[in-house]
RNA sequence: GGGGGUAUGCUAGAGCGGUCAAAUAGGGCAGACUGUAAAUCUGUUGGCUAUGCCUACGGUGGUUCGAAUCCAUCUGCCCCCA
């Protein structure tokens, strides 16, 4: 076996680990069963759970076998780490939706099958990881055995040092009985994992250390055994923002809240300091060849966004998806012919755009203004275009005049685009 | 259980009973500059059939010619005491 452990820290993923040596020693000699938590509030992944993803991948990769739950049970109760507020609670059906999809957008970078897992000892599918959901152990957990079995095992001074419970107690925000539960919740879902699969390393955000090191006691208590944590860095941007938040919000893994072509786009926005960086975490390039890029500078470094982009969009929508994205994106702004394809497009009727349309309506139906008001700045401020011309009238009919080729491109700002195509007949 | 405080636009946070669609900052959007980056500068930032109209300052009901601003009550949150 690669050392993977090696492999994972060079590429930055490495922020804090029960212990370097022996987690590296554990991963070099024998097959390791590790898991990652999920938040099931959406029905779609972000780009900031890439992180977990790109690692687990790597594992995988290198012979050792997932398991992504997602906290359908946890889920319920919100977690207090780092959040000023309680997540929503949700429905347990809302949960299991949710956590469908979520399975199927991890299926694009792991191998995560149930049902072959299940009938397993056949050795091609020694490395096909799980997807649970915690629900399955939570939901039927007894209070009062509960409080026996595992609430003896913590104590409450150790507990409120952790950093996301002390916050809330100190910055006066309270802390409800419930969300104080939550870790030993998260620390009992490890402790079930290793029992049932024998899992001895749990990964996660560097938020989660608290209450993954809490697991790994648990499991030292119960059952005497040595298990590992290992935490990701928490990614910011070099602005200071939380990694994956654009202007329309959170950039999703699901082409239906987030298009193949703006996810690209996202990457090849990317702030120049974060570049290198990411080609690290978000594709599978070796560090060579990482490296060359993160050394090019200035426009060149444009080079870099677009083997990240590209990259990253291959591998979240696939190779077809990520082509028509790059070539759509390098029509837009290299100054070649645009190309539709993956371009946002709609259609009307040749009668309706004879009549005329006035150029606010158009905007503004078309989404690239959110209110009539909103386009009638954009066209006062020199944003919107069509064909790549300015116009400013915002009392401008829009007619068959303009069409080209029986289509019109409309761009409000310099980098959304919209195509109104004729309706065949 | 008792006492006190607070609730404002995407967020934070001002706001004398009229001139408040609501200061300021952040964010967003647009323009200039550029490399589809950053930084910087400028404009803009509730909606609409638009010199006016509608909806908004936790909910409801009052006082008043007139309320985000006063009163009552309800709800949420926070603090102190128990």
């Amino acid at each position: 076996m690669p050392n993977v452990f090696e492999a994972l820290n060079e590429r930055g993923f490495i922020k804090q680990t029960t212990n370097a040596e022996q987690v590296a020693n554990l991963l070099a000699e024998e097959q390791v069963t590790y898991y990652v938590g999920f938040d099931p509030t959406a029905s779609s992944l972000h780009v900031g759970s890439l992180v977990p993803i790109m690692a687990m991948a790597h594992l995988q990769r290198a012979g050792h076998k997932p398991i992504a739950i997602i906290g359908g049970g946890t889920t319920m109760i919100g977690d207090p780490t780092d959040k000023t507020e309680m997540r929503p609670m949700l429905s347990q059906e809302q949960i299991s939706a949710n956590g469908k999809r979520i399975l199927t957008q991890l299926q694009r970078y792991l191998n995560l099958d149930n049902n072959i897992a299940d009938n397993k000892d056949s050795p091609t599918v020694s490395e096909v990881g799980r997807f649970l959901n915690n629900a399955d152990w939570l939901l039927s957990v007894n209070y009062i055995e509960f409080l026996r079995d595992i609430g003896k095992h913590f104590r409450v001074n150790e507990m409120i040092k952790a950093e996301g419970y002390k916050q809330r107690l100190d910055r006066e925000l309270g802390l409800s009985f419930l969300e104080f539960n939550y870790q030993l919740l998260q620390a009992y879902d490890y402790l079930c994992l290793f029992q049932k699969y024998g899992c001895r390393l749990q990964l996660g955000g560097d938020d989660q250390w608290g209450n993954i090191l809490a697991g790994v006691e648990l499991v030292r208590r119960v059952e005497g055994e040595r298990v590992h944590a290992v935490t990701f860095p928490l990614l910011t941007t070099a602005n200071g923002a939380k990694m994956g938040k654009t202007a329309g919000g959170a950039v999703w893994l699901d082409a239906e809240r987030t298009s193949p072509y703006e996810f690209y786009q996202y990457w090849i926005n990317v702030d120049d300091r974060d570049v290198s960086r990411f080609l690290g975490y978000f594709t599978f390039l070796p560090m060579d060849e990482v490296r060359r890029l993160g050394k090019l500078a200035d426009a060149a470094i444009r080079e870099a966004k677009e083997t990240l982009a590209y990259e990253a969009t291959c591998l979240t929508h696939g190779k077809t998806e990520a082509d028509k994205a790059q070539a759509a994106s390098r029509a837009a702004f290299g100054g070649g012919n645009l190309d539709d394809a993956a371009m946002p497009t709609s259609t009307i009727e040749f009668e309706q755009l004879d009549s005329g349309i006035p150029i606010m309506t158009l905007f503004h139906e078309v989404g690239l203004a959110n209110s009539r008001s909103e386009a009638r700045r954009l066209i006062q401020q020199g944003g919107a275009y069509i064909n790549e011309k300015q116009y400013r009238a915002i009392d401008m009919v829009i007619g068959t005049d303009l069409l080209e080729e029986n289509a019109l491109l409309l761009r409000a700002g310099k980098k959304r685009y919209h195509r109104i195509i004729l309706k065949e007949n």
